[in-house]
DNA sequence: CCCTGATTCGC
DNA sequence: GCGAATCAGG
């Protein structure tokens, strides 16, 4: 791989967009960290914006508090013994977790944090700066930044979901 | 040990 | 110019 005017134009961005050099490394592919580094260092673009992203960066899971009854019980002013208890009728369903194997991106639709636009999936698969990861890209849900698989993970009771951690 | 960027130096 | 090896640090 050769630094083509595109690839560096691809670093500089990258790079002032404060992802390491390592992630740089991985999107444009075919060049080790140390690479990237070294280009830096020689386009004179050392010292950049503080890092936006200084480790693993993962997507925003909205909290499941939507529902209208996030404030079950109204300010109250008085006699609070009579103060009417509205309790959250909304008991989040024991959704089935999705079958991982059934999820294959296809590689026509994975991209780049570049490719992402407001209709590709933004769901990042692999580990952020190694050499095999790449956003989902499948096209989005409406108004939504997961496709749907992805938001289905995004979106699932928190009791579902931090059950891994025993690793190591 | 994982990671980060910085520097060196043979190619 | 390039980047692996190495270093110092978190």
């Amino acid at each position: 791989m050769n630094w083509t005017d595109e690839r560096v134009e691809l670093l500089k961005k990258l790079w002032s967009d404060g992802l390491s050099a390592s992630q740089i490394a991985a999107e444009l592919g075919g060049v080790t960290r140390n690479a990237v580094i070294g280009k830096v260092h020689r386009l004179g673009l050392s010292g950049r914006a503080k890092a936006l992203a200084p480790s693993a960066p993962r997507p925003r899971k909205p909290r499941p508090a939507s529902n209208g009854a996030v404030h079950a019980r109204p300010m109250v002013h008085g006699n609070t013994a009579l103060a009417p208890v509205i309790r959250p009728v909304i008991e989040p369903e024991p959704e089935e977790i999705p079958d991982p194997v059934a999820n294959v991106i296809p590689m026509a639709d994975r991209c780049t944090i570049l490719d992402l636009t407001e209709f590709t999936c933004r769901w990042p698969v692999g580990e952020p700066g190694k050499a095999d990861f790449f956003y989902c890209g499948s096209r989005t849900k409406t108004g939504l930044p997961y496709c749907a698989y992805h938001s289905r993970i995004a979106y699932q009771p928190v009791q579902n979901r931090d059950r891994r951690r025993a690793a190591r």
